[in-house]
RNA sequence: GGCCCUAUCGUCUAGUGGUUAGGACAGCAGCUUUUCAAGCUGUUAACUCGGGUUCGAUUCCCGAUAGGGUCACCA
């Protein structure tokens, strides 16, 4: 049997990140057993459909790397033929009936299914045997006319034309699976295969909605985190091969994933397990993709120059661009740019005085500007050449007041970074203007 | 409330009828060029409770408790 799985999306809002799980699944699970995950949008409610949803959510699943096929069952809106002939169908076999509405408008009326009142078991790949009594669920409504369908009738039908044999789907739709058996048995289809996987919960432990914040893809993708990264980090919240690794490739993850080892129960999301993994996957990257990846993070205008010497230790410290971002537009790295303006009582040590800070500065003037051009290739050249100095009157007293004339703040990479970066030249001038300012009453 | 599902560190989790219950994130401490970040090292921290079964239960069974999901002419 050729394993067939399917993601349903409805297209009334952008793409959400349990969504995206629940598509990774479907598709680990079918390229797993050499299958295929099928797309389908539920737009039967055509008041909260829109397109420019889908275009998210197929855009975003392009972006994440999970491939899919379109098969002829693509959007249900479209297909309001077929609905309507299985309706007929069902009613004229008396598995369902036109009823007059008691909501309000006694004129409208919809169509129910009898409930047989049954005991409905199904044997869930997660969960195991699973039983419900149909009768709770009286005779449920499955289309507002005959015209109308309504979501558990035409999912039934599609997953039976797209010849679905797994549905693999959030647990929040255990309680819709009785249902859709009556239905599919009524229509005489086959019953294909379910799992219900866990939840992704918010901090508070329910299911993570808009209300807890970020929850959409594009948003994620917007802020700088990769899509391996979120793949890596998704597919392990609620699954893991067994065993200590963690950073998986798409590749890996399809080979070993196995729906038996999913969990049951819901798992909290933790943005900080993502960075980590962001992170991981930034100093994956070759330079030219890193590159490219900081670029969108620095303003237009910015020296390139600079910019290409800041790359490694941008690497080294920064878990998404946006948070790069968000710090270059705080001025924060405004001093590689530009000089920045120093006060005078900053420039000396905690514990050490003005007229030390003085000397020291005086000092390291005189050995970097001695210093070979070639020693400024690199931060250790420029290391070696005061470290011996530095290490001689005190680290502290002769590295901040440097570090803080390069850089004009309280908290930044090390002084021989900086200067590495900046340059000989403006190195120098930095160091003179913060003489000028503390020999300046 | 009815129905259904679930239960290992704060979080994600590994694991077993007998283990010093392992890893990762976060936290804390130390180191790393006395700042920040990153990195490195170390470290705090868990089997919900009560009954069984058993020589022995975190592990198997039952119950309780707690949490979650769902109860639409949404999907």
């Amino acid at each position: 049997m050729r394993v067939i799985t399917r993601f349903p999306p409805s297209p009334t809002g952008y793409f959400h990140i349990g969504s995206a799980r629940t598509a990774l699944f479907n598709y680990l699970y079918a390229a797993h057993a050499g299958g295929e995950m099928r797309l389908r949008f539920e737009d039967t409610d055509t008041e909260r459909s829109k397109p420019e949803f889908e275009k998210d959510i197929v855009e975003s699943l392009a972006w994440l790397g999970i491939p899919y096929t379109k098969p002829e069952v693509f959007r249900q809106s479209e297909r309001t033929d077929i609905y309507r002939d299985h309706l007929k169908c069902l009613i004229e076999a008396g598995f369902a009936y036109e009823a007059e509405e008691a909501t309000g408008d006694s004129a409208k009326k919809v169509i129910r299914f009898k409930n047989p009142n049954t005991r409905v078991i199904f044997t869930d790949l997660i969960r195991g045997e699973v039983s419900f009594d149909t009768s709770d669920l009286k005779d449920f409504v499955i289309a507002r006319s005959i015209d109308d369908p309504l979501y558990h009738l035409a999912v039934v039908i599609d997953d039976h034309e797209m010849g679905v044999t797994h549905v693999i789907r959030g647990e929040d739709h255990i309680s819709n699976t009785p249902r859709q058996i009556l239905i599919l048995e009524a229509l005489g289809f086959v019953r294909p295969i379910y799992a219900h996987i866990p939840l992704i919960l918010a901090p508070d432990k329910t299911k993570l909605s808009k209300r807890h914040g970020v929850v959409s893809i594009n948003q994620y993708r917007a802020e700088g985190y990769v899509p391996e990264a979120l793949i890596n980090y998704l597919a392990l919240l609620g699954w893991n091969p067994g065993g200590d690794r963690e950073v998986f490739s798409l590749g890996e993850l399809i080979k070993e994933f196995s729906i038996e080892r999913v969990h049951k129960g819901g798992a909290v999301f933790d943005i900080e397990k993502l960075r980590w993994f962001n992170r991981q996957y930034l100093q994956a990257m070759s330079g030219a993709a890193f590159h490219e990846y900081i670029a969108s993070a620095f303003p237009e205008g910015a020296d390139r120059s600079t910019v290409q010497a800041l790359l490694p230790l941008l690497r080294q410290s920064i878990s998404t661009s946006g948070e790069l971002k968000k710090s270059m537009t705080a001025g924060e790295y405004d001093f590689f740019f530009e000089a920045p303006t120093i006060r005078a009582e900053n420039i000396p040590n905690k514990g050490s005085n003005p007229g030390d800070a003085c000397t020291h500065l005086a000092h390291a003037r005189s050995v970097l500007e001695n210093l070979p051009g070639n020693a400024w290739t690199s931060s250790e050249g420029i290391k070696v050449a005061l470290w011996e100095y530095a290490t001689g009157q005190g680290r502290g007293s002769v590295l901040w007041p440097l570090r803080y004339a390069l850089s004009g703040k309280q908290r930044s990479p090390d002084p021989f970074i900086i200067a590495s970066i900046i340059g000989k030249d403006e190195t120098l001038r930095r160091i003179d203007a913060a003489l000028e300012a503390l020999t300046t009453p």
